[in-house]
DNA sequence: ATGTGC
């Protein structure tokens, strides 16, 4: 793959055929994948080649390999031009996000109280694969307004306060979920799993402030020097991935009727406009809500064991998904114009004065959560005005070895005393999941955000440290 | 990521 160095932060795969336009990789150069061991690049390439794209197929600077499109692609597609929209561009862990609460406790006065803490977050956290969840639903048409009313339908059942809602993206919930596209088997996985943390590289995690970049910004989203807060990091469980496959085996029946060519069968797609376009987009604004009302419910779990155990409450900084597809108005070329922009491992960064953003943040801009590997650290950001890749930035640390090999370069080694050894509190996981989530496993994630902000994606805000986690 | 994959 060959790469033109554009800027420090920034590289051109330039557009050759059958791609519609030219791929743009925002990293520094260490962290460019290393193209014999990740195909990501290639992908980039890929989905470059999609109906109706515009401007350019982007990766974030945590970009690697993943189902179809790469995990940290951004891809814009015209609603108006026979623009398409892809599961894969969405990935298997629909609206999988990040929630932040802070509380009004410095971590100091979490000494001696951390043990028993961490044993109620994990005693209160259901986890794993399976079974287990906050909230056991009565029926079926409960589930239906999980799926319409996301965090909204969590908070009008108790599970929360109104002012949670100002903090979430989309005010908790997206108004074009269509439930009648979710499949029944996608709905039988999803109702046993309400308010369930999941496992791989989900987690719930007790965290400091260690250090302010910005203290104007942090203010405002109400973060402080020496804070604790509170990380759930999770997504939409079995529904979530069985809507992804459903959908990736219909629309790969159908491309062909739509004249559409991809070179990989993992990029089915389908027009915006068409019935299984509009019929996933319906399908994943559920998903996406059931996400939500998950964060919320995992919240008010720990917010439970948060009272009891400290006295405090937690108050949300924000709730943002990194893996959705979402119908946005943006410029191109000097029009507006509507498109579906996928985000997957890529967070919605939007500007100080955006429209979307709720009132007492209009001025500092949206929240961007960064979730770091396990025992390393977290990042909050916020967007910048300007940016490219349609107001975008990085999710996460992004993986640098597979799952497999990661546990086998654990081998003879013990996770669980290393992050003792760190001072952190582990609850939960078993030891081959602790292998797999290592950082070792991962790229660093400070690299990662210092590279999204070197390329004008994002500025950083606030770094967190882990001082205790459950893991699924 | 996932009622896990070689």
């Amino acid at each position: 793959m060959d790469l033109v160095e554009e800027s420090p932060y920034r590289f051109r795969i330039d557009r050759h055929d059958p791609m519609r336009v030219p791929g743009v990789v925002f990293a520094s150069r260490s962290l460019l994948p290393d193209a014999g061991a990740d195909k990501s690049l290639e992908q980039v390439a890929n989905v470059a080649t999609l109906p109706g794209i515009v401007d350019a197929s982007y990766a974030m600077p945590d970009v690697h390999w993943g189902y179809g499109f790469p995990i940290g692609g951004v891809a814009a597609t015209d609603v108006e031009q026979d623009g398409v929209v892809s599961p894969g561009g969405v990935g298997f862990d629909i609206s999988c996000g990040v929630r932040l609460l802070a509380a009004d406790l410095d971590r100091t006065e979490l000494d001696g109280r951390l043990e028993p803490l961490m044993d109620g977050l994990g005693a209160a956290t259901p986890r794993g694969m399976g079974k287990g969840a906050v909230w056991h639903l009565s029926k079926d048409s409960e589930l239906d307004a999980v799926l319409r009313g996301g965090s909204r339908y969590a908070v009008e059942r108790g599970f929360g306060v109104e002012r949670d809602l100002v903090r979430c993206e989309d005010y908790g919930a997206v108004d074009d979920a269509n439930p009648a596209q979710v499949s029944e088997r996608a709905v039988e996985r999803g109702a046993r799993q309400v308010g369930s943390l999941g496992s791989g590289n989900h987690f719930l995690e007790v965290q400091a402030v260690e250090e302010v970049y910005d203290d104007r910004v942090a203010t405002a989203f109400g973060l402080r020097p020496g804070q604790v807060c509170v990380m759930i990091h999770s997504g939409s469980r079995g529904l979530g991935h069985q809507i992804c496959t459903d959908y990736v085996r219909g629309m790969a029946k159908v491309m062909t009727r739509h004249g559409i060519h991809v070179p990989d069968r993992q990029l089915a797609c389908a027009p915006v406009s068409s019935h299984e376009g509009r019929a996933y987009l319906g399908a994943m604004a559920a998903a996406a809500n059931y996400a939500r009302a998950n964060r919320q419910l995992l919240a008010a779990a720990a917010r439970k064991v948060f009272e009891r155990e400290t006295g405090r409450g937690l108050d949300l900084v924000y709730d943002i998904s990194h893996n959705l597809a979402k119908i946005e108005t943006h410029d191109v070329d000097g029009a507006r114009r509507s498109l579906c922009v996928h985000r997957k491992g890529a967070t919605r960064a939007l500007p100080p004065g955006h429209p979307d953003l709720p009132d007492d943040l209009r001025d500092v801009g949206q929240p961007v959560l960064i979730p770091g590997s396990m025992g390393t650290g977290s990042y909050v950001l916020t967007g910048v005005p300007g940016a490219p890749a349609f107001a975008s930035t990085c999710h996460g640390a992004g993986r640098v070895q597979s799952r497999k090999q990661a546990v086998k370069a654990e081998r003879g080694q013990d996770p669980r005393r290393q992050l003792a050894a760190q001072d952190i509190a582990v609850r939960g996981a078993s030891r081959r999941g602790l292998a797999e989530e290592m950082p070792a496993a991962y790229k660093d994630v400070s690299a990662v955000v210092e590279a999204a902000e070197g390329a004008g994606l994002c500025r950083r805000v606030a770094r967190l440290v882990p001082v205790g986690v459950v893991k699924g």
